[in-house]
DNA sequence: ATGATTTGACCGCA
DNA sequence: TGCGGTCAAATCAT
């Protein structure tokens, strides 16, 4: 009945977020420019983000014509309590490594994480600042490639409850889709510093309900209020397929411009993980 | 010896 | 009921 209205919404947020962040982007090609950092790969960068916004944002228009955005909020939150029931209990899925399951020698006890912050990341390289470990792999219905679950190396020693999961998404390309489930409550300061400027990731996609903005992405780590929203998942739909279009314009710069050499903590490369 | 990864089993949710 | 996420024993790497 109201999937309709509710989808409308969804593509209404996602082009607020478009919009949001090509503004943001505009005033990074301005400070370039007026701080004299005219690099031109930089501005090349700059240009390139600008042009995926503006296409998506097109893509979107053509699809639903967008006067105002007004409705969304309303429209939104309106699913957002359908399903928001999140007690905040079920957040500590798995601390324990002994579950206190109340079936012995079963394994797979454990309390689901309901919803938490998460965001995703294509990028040609799998490392970053943190330091993961695997904890699964798993064939995904309809994917070429089969995901990779990991979860943070302190997980235990600091509770920390970031998780993050890698799907390859080419044969041919090296693009990885990476999400980013839960923020780091880790003690990260003998680590590198989060996200340079010269990253890898390529695109940065993000569907945190409320952030102000797509390039506060990475940033997201430090902040832990969040409120739960339903539509999350449906808006990282629309973020992938975006995605996926601007993909389709961009990729070969994709391939060739970064790599810039940063090192994790725990050196994972995709040479190495994926070997398929 | 210790920590990381692999992999099949299991559980929760839609 | 099936899919996706997590657990944990077995195995591998250092």
């Amino acid at each position: 009945m109201d999937i309709a209205n509710n989808n409308k919404a969804i593509t209404l947020k996602a082009r607020d977020q478009l919009v949001q962040g090509r503004e943001v982007a505009t005033e990074l090609q301005q400070l370039l420019f007026q701080h004299g950092l005219g690099l031109d790969s930089a501005d090349d960068l700059v240009a390139k983000i600008l042009g995926s916004f503006n296409n998506s944002i097109s893509a979107l228009d053509s699809l639903e014509p967008v006067s105002s955005s007004s409705s969304l909020v309303t429209a939104v939150e309106g699913s957002q309590n359908a399903s928001c029931d999140n007690d905040g209990k079920l957040e500590d899925s798995g601390d324990s490594r002994k579950r206190l399951g109340p079936v012995k020698g079963k394994r797979g006890c454990y309390k689901r994480k309901k919803r938490s912050e998460t965001w995703t990341v294509e990028s040609t390289v799998l490392e970053d600042a943190f330091s993961w470990r695997k904890y699964g792999q798993k064939e995904i219905l309809n994917a070429k490639f089969p995901r990779s679950y990991f979860r943070c190396t302190h997980k235990f020693t600091q509770g920390c409850k970031a998780t993050k999961q890698v799907q390859k998404l080419e044969p041919e390309s090296k693009m990885f889709n990476i999400t980013y489930i839960g923020n780091h409550t880790c003690n990260t300061k003998e680590v590198a510093p989060k996200i340079k400027p010269c990253v890898h990731h390529d695109e940065i996609i993000m569907h945190s309900e409320d952030s102000p903005s797509l390039t506060t992405t990475m940033k997201e780590e430090e902040e832990n209020q969040h409120h739960g929203s339903s539509t999350e998942s449906d808006l990282q739909l629309v973020w992938q397929e975006i995605l996926v279009c601007e993909e389709e314009h961009l990729h070969h710069h994709h391939v060739a411009i970064y790599g810039c050499g940063e090192t994790s903590a725990n050196g994972l490369d995709s040479t190495d993980l994926w070997s398929w």
